[in-house]
Formats: structure tokens, C-alpha cells, sequence
DNA sequence: CGGTTCCTAGAACGGTCGTTCTATGAATAC
DNA sequence: GTATTCATAGAACGACCGTTCTAGGAACCG
């Protein structure tokens, strides 16, 4: 006898919509309670398909990681690569997403507790991919001074993007430093 | 008849512990009841000087702020300032600050009800210094969109080296950064 | 069909939260 | 001195939190 079984789409599809939730109405505010009358159902549901609130976190943690992490795609160099990734991550669709994400790596900076994994992770996935795009003509230490460059600028101009600054003022920031590295002209 | 006069120092002295205790214990857990276990009184006397959650919140975004602003001094160019703003604010005494801003700073993004005046000033504060830095002669515009691109370059290299990140590969991305600054050689 | 396991819901528990009420010393003005 | 206001503390209230308990339908296997 093994019973009913485990109904797993149905535990993505409440994530989704926890994921969601967590976007449209802030990470702070996150319970048990106000995802499950925001998706219509108990909390007992929610329970027992993930179990503590920190699973639940690790969970949404996981697909925001997952949504936040840029499209690899083909670059011929790190300059197309970064442009590429500015113009995806700077698209007001984003928004909402990436407001979430630098509200949880603000509160994991000071609760490393559930987050760990979270900020670890998030560390090497942006600068693995823009290391990638470097090829392996340049020495590494070199292409991963430069991937950490690249991810501080766009993360730095997202944070200015989302805090209501001028856009046009912050492409403008972001044209400048592409443009810079398109022609390295010396630089290291 | 007037009465005992109001104590305003008592008050700033609690302030300050609160942000004390806001940095040392975690932005997430600020209660009445923390702060006021932490700093040795009882609720009703914060409540007292401060009146409600968000007066308190209020009063601590501000000594944040204060906390945070780059000391002005006087350089002769950007890249001297910036390298003196990149110095100050890596120095791990800052840590403890600047995780916090990044909390309040995410927490801001999401919920901008009572942290709009912070993320607003936030963003002026660091601007109007690095734009001065450059003098009158380049035009306003060009000043304000490198002054953009150094405020990002910092904020998202402290992000990176909040997160753990290590310490020789986020100097390096700064110093070649910096090093880029001194030597425009036909950028923007 | 019966048996077993999963899914869902409602109620309740202990805990913490922000806030308010009441009351007791301390400091100032007259 | 008295009168008034401030400073502080303790207790309590209602609200929300995460979690657990109980229980009833639903889906699968034999």
C-alpha cells in the first residue's frame, strides 16, 4: 500500500505564488498567514508542504536566486556581456524583482543565519558568469578583478535605479563606464 | 509655572545607543523591548522621549545618515576624492554601519513609507559631495554622471565585500577603477 | 470495495509586538 | 514650602506571529 502520492507541482505552484507575493508585497511582511490569504488558501497548506517558515525562506530564496541570476548567453567580450546584463537587469519588469533581492541581501548582511547560502551563492553566480565571458586569453586574476568590477557598477546603479533616481542620469553613468570598457586604452 | 525642563540630551544619549544597538544587534530585531533590554531601561522610557515606533525610526534613519555621509574634505580632483571615500568606507571599523545601511537601505526599497525622506537624502547626500569634488570646470552633466558611476562603483563594491566577498579581489576591482579615474585618456 | 497516504482546513497555544494606563521619584518655578 | 512638569517603571491590553492538534475529504494501490 502506498497511498496517495506526493504532489509536487503542486508545491512549486504555491512557491511561485509565495515568490510573487513576497515581490508585489515586500519581504517584511512575510507570514504564513498573509501569503496564504494572499493565494486563497490556509496556512495549514502552506505548513505542510514546506514544513517552518525557514524552509519557506530557503525556498523563495532559491527561486529569487534563480530569477536574479543573468541570462549566460553568447558575448563575444566582457563589454557586450555587461551591456547585455545592464539592459536586462535595468528593465523596469525587474524592478520589483531586484527591490526584493537587495531587501533580503540587506537583511542577510545582518542575519547571515538562514541567508548564508543565499549571499554565497549570489556572489559567485553574477561574477562566474562574467568571468566566462572574458575567454581565457586574459589571466584570471585579471578577468576576476574586472567581473567584480562590472557586477559592483550594475548592482551599484541598480540600487541608485531603484531608490527613485533619474534614469536617464544613471544610463547615462552606466553608457560611460561601458564605453570605458569597450577601449581599454591601458587600463589594467 | 514651567515644571522640570524637557532633557534633550537624555534623549540624544538614548538615540545613540539605539543606533548602537541597531547595528550591533540587527536592523530586523529593533523592538521597544530589545533596545530598551539592551540599553538597561524600561519601554516607557524610550517610549517617552520618542513617542511612537516610526518618531524612533525616524530619529535613528537620521543619525544613520549622518553616520554614513563621506567626510567632505577637500580634494583636488575626483579621483583622490573617491579614493579617499572607497578608503574610508571599506575599512572594516565601517562594516557594522554600512551593513545596517544596506538593511534599512533594502527594507527602504520595499516599503518606502516611513523611509522615504532616507532613500531620498540617501542619494543627494553622496552625489552633491562627489559632484563638488570636480570643481566648475567640467559641465554639470558630465559631473553628475561620473559622480553617479562612483557613488555605484563604491556602494557595489561594499556590497561584494559585506557579503564575505574577498577582500584582495574587491581592492583590486577598486584600485583599477580608480586607477581608470586618474586617466581619463578620451572617456566621457 | 478497503487501506493508506496526501491535501486541506479550523481552532487553539504560547510568545512577542506596539501601545496605553497608572503610579512613584526628581527637578524646576513661585 | 507648594505646584507643576518631566523621567522612569511596571502591568496590562489587543493584535499578530509561528506552530501544533484535530479532523474531514481526496487520490492512489490492491
Amino acid at each position: 500500500m502506498v497511498g496517495r502520492p506526493v504532489d509536487l507541482r503542486r508545491r512549486a505552484e504555491l512557491l511561485d505564488a509565495a515568490v510573487e507575493h513576497a515581490t508585489a508585497q515586500g519581504f517584511a511582511e512575510l507570514s504564513w498567514r498573509s501569503i496564504a490569504a494572499s493565494l486563497g488558501v490556509s496556512t495549514t497548506t502552506l505548513v505542510h508542504h514546506f514544513g517552518t517558515k525557514e524552509q519557506l525562506l530557503e525556498a523563495i530564496l532559491g527561486r529569487l536566486r534563480e530569477r536574479t541570476e543573468v541570462a549566460a548567453g553568447e558575448h563575444p567580450d566582457l563589454a557586450s556581456a555587461a551591456r547585455a546584463v545592464w539592459v536586462w537587469c535595468s528593465h523596469p519588469r525587474q524592478w520589483p524583482t531586484f527591490k526584493l533581492f537587495f531587501a533580503v541581501y540587506g537583511a542577510a548582511l545582518q542575519a547571515p543565519e538562514p541567508f548564508a547560502g543565499f549571499l554565497d551563492q549570489v556572489g559567485v553566480d553574477w561574477l562566474g558568469t562574467l568571468r566566462a565571458a572574458q575567454g581565457t586569453a586574459v589571466d584570471p586574476q585579471t578577468a576576476s578583478r574586472r567581473a567584480t568590477l562590472v557586477v559592483a557598477v550594475i548592482r551599484g546603479l541598480l540600487l541608485d535605479l531603484l531608490a527613485g533616481g533619474d534614469r536617464t542620469r544613471v544610463d547615462g553613468a552606466a553608457e560611460s563606464f561601458l564605453a570605458g570598457l569597450s577601449e581599454p586604452c591601458g587600463g589594467p
